[in-house]
DNA sequence: ATAGTTGTAACAATTGACATTACAACACCC
DNA sequence: GGGTGTTGTAATGTCAATTGTTACAACTAT
């Protein structure tokens, strides 16, 4: 199963942003044509994004700022602010009724839940490293 | 986008093999009993693994076997074995439609996959570190 | 030949992604 | 205050993947 293409959508409407959110007007319409998506599907990234704290709207007028500098945003937080993982935010699933009575079955979640949250952090972590504003530097 | 069950479920059914597949046979049935999960769901796995020459199954009589030592079977290739991911196997879907005339939509194609490509080396490299041996020690 | 097993196909239920339409709530401007 | 443009959100539809289940042909040892 792949990584929704939100996150891509949503780092595209964050560089948006900080490009050009200050020369123009940055509506869901606006942003969905350079996008190529829905306007709809951009405004509930926008609100996933919001409720992150990245990113200001202003209702009613219209149009979408950054909420803080491109230097203090991180695809972790993004990554973060639009995936919905498992309940505990697990990129792995898990499958849950293993048989207790096998010696298998008893140990094998508890011998891979650490391992493959590892896993997960090694990538998190490298997302970490990565800003809205080295995204612009190289642009 | 949560990763697929079907990865925890190959691990289990290759440590299963690697501890008990010596002293019984190991049929789609008996593993099954042990995952938690119907028979034909176990059938599919085993035979991506087998696709992946990383077991092989004796057809008519049944059971399965590592066709490998434990020890040279790491969590990476189960994972690719397992995990259908886009065409390319990369992680991360892509929105497909940026618009060329915009200069963040003509560019933030090229911007990202490097990056995504180096965040998903750095999970499977992580992955790559661990062996069913790994697993079975602890246990 | 029989019995147990694998290899698949078919079908259904559930879930999430993404598209689209519709409309209420809101804020500016004349 | 009314008109206009925008956001917030619900409803609906389509599509694909996951997981469960039944069914049956192909296969192999006894």
């Amino acid at each position: 199963m792949q990584i929704s293409s939100r996150f891509t959508i949503a780092n595209h409407i964050l560089v948006l942003l900080a490009t050009e959110g200050e020369t123009s007007k940055q509506t869901s319409h606006s942003i969905a044509a350079s996008v190529g998506v829905n306007p709809v599907i951009i405004r509930n990234i926008l609100a996933q994004l919001k409720q992150a704290g990245l990113v200001v709207i202003a209702r009613g007028i219209g149009g979408a700022h950054l909420a803080r500098s491109p230097r203090t945003i991180n695809l972790l937080q993004v990554y973060q602010a639009v995936e919905l993982l498992g309940q505990q935010g697990n990129l792995f699933a898990f499958h849950e009724q293993p048989n207790p009575s096998c010696p298998v079955g008893k140990n094998i979640h508890h011998l891979l839940d650490k391992r493959l949250e590892d896993a997960q952090k090694a990538l998190e972590n490298h997302l970490a490293c990565m800003t809205i504003a080295d995204l612009i530097e190289e642009l």
